[in-house]
DNA sequence: TTTATAATGTTGTCTGACAAATCCATTGGG
DNA sequence: CCCAATGGATTTGTCAGACAACATTATAAA
């Protein structure tokens, strides 16, 4: 029983397309079509389900568009190898409610990265965090904002957990934090002491996963976080307000 | 019968309404068409890019699986309100340790949630968090697994933190946990105390929430998920290998 | 003006056909 | 026996036309 469609419904109807997408979506998902295997074709399909084969056709793009499967002009239609799920949400307005309501999310997921990467970061893992340190210094002497490194970081971090649903969820939303962060570091009568706090803060962490304290990799984390939220909120609200138009380009 | 891996080419490029679908969605992203816009029927399109209408509703049918058109029947297609982005990755294999990935992140974000909901939960999250316990009690009593019951729990957990990130990521990658619960569940010789065990899980966590002990509330939560990855480890391999070909329910 | 009704337009589905690419079995020669 | 070629059968991609379901607009009526 899958119930996951409440989030909105503006013209979510008796499609029947979608039914067919679904139940096929279903299969896939559970296992009983397994990656490489073959559909029936459309026809048989269009036959079982008692539709025409434009339905079929349209259910099946359905899945093709969602990287279920792959389709091969006389072939057939395959499960794909690695099938994938899409989740799907609304792109988040950038007002600073939403923005940290965003951080919530990030910190509730890289305070147990931070964990797991004490427990388990390898060594050639251990010396990408400490480049990505040198990186952000490197960054800020010279006079740029740094976000693109300090963004490097905290993936870095992610990936040192060892687990690859932390890395997704991570940079998925980080996209929608980019501004925000490069909000708090331009604010000029503030930077240089942030800027301090930051690299501190970071230490701190790398510290703890590198002695594989993983109360201490989480305590730090969880810390530089709350004061990363506490950095938004010092920023003036002018230059939140710009937050609005500074997205020109859409990621798809 | 050997997978050709090598003839697998995805055959993607000359697809001739990926190429129309591209088109529109670069209009679409350049703002050329704004959101609410109505876009040009079928036919028009069909004319204007000398195709069938068949391709245009297949191009369309892309734009529309990633969110940036909707389609009213007899009203025509718009350029959708909120645009939305997705996160789109493979499914997790059903092994043990993929499942255990799955348990940290759970982990990660539970954890937050309970504590944002001890914060913030309102008295109706509270009535329901409440319902939803009783919920398990009751398909227990009754024989049942109680895994939807549970997830739906859970699910309230979530809701309770005020904060739609939580419920969507969680929402997202429970469907893959659910097989792995019932697999605990349905180990016969372990079922009954491990249910008790859950019970006062969760009723640990209800209370932390209902008194708003933000920290009681993270612990309660932590201690429930390190259990549960216990006793899923507890289950025998042989019924954690059944997770494979999991179920043969209604052959469509 | 307001309301009911008809006309028109648009997407969803059906049917049938052909083109293009692939698959398969038979055939033929080595 | 093995292997390549070849032709037919399958299967998806595209085209064309039609009707149904629903929405919108224009028209007529009160």
């Amino acid at each position: 029983m899958i119930t996951n469609q409440e989030t909105q419904k503006p013209t979510r109807g008796a499609q029947l397309s979608e039914q067919v997408a679904r139940q096929l979506t279903h299969a896939i998902h559970t296992g009983e079509m397994r990656p490489g295997e073959r559909l029936p074709t459309e026809a048989a399909l269009g036959e079982r389900y008692g539709i025409s084969r434009s339905v079929v056709r349209e259910a099946i793009s359905m899945l093709r568009n969602a990287g279920l499967v792959t389709s091969r002009r006389g072939s057939g239609s395959f499960v794909a190898e690695v099938p994938t799920v899409a989740l799907r949400l609304a792109i988040p307005d950038p007002s600073l409610q939403s923005i940290i309501r965003l951080l919530e999310l990030r910190r509730a997921l890289e305070v147990e990265a931070a964990r797991l990467a004490a427990q388990r970061r390898t060594p050639s893992q251990l010396r990408r965090l400490r480049n990505a340190m040198a990186d952000i210094d490197e960054a800020v002497e010279i006079g740029a904002d740094g976000v693109d490194q300090d963004m490097a970081f905290h993936r870095a971090i992610a990936e040192a957990s060892n687990n690859t649903h932390f890395t997704a969820v991570i940079d998925f939303y980080n996209r929608f934090l980019h501004h925000a962060i490069t909000v708090t570091r331009t604010n000029e009568s503030l930077r240089e002491t942030f800027m301090a706090q930051v690299i501190e803060e970071h230490q701190a962490i790398v510290d703890a996963i590198e002695q594989g304290d993983e109360d201490a990799a989480a305590q730090a984390a969880a810390r530089h976080l709350e004061h990363a939220e506490w950095r938004l909120r010092q920023a003036p609200t002018d230059l939140l307000e710009r937050l609005e138009d500074t997205e020109t380009d859409t990621p798809v």
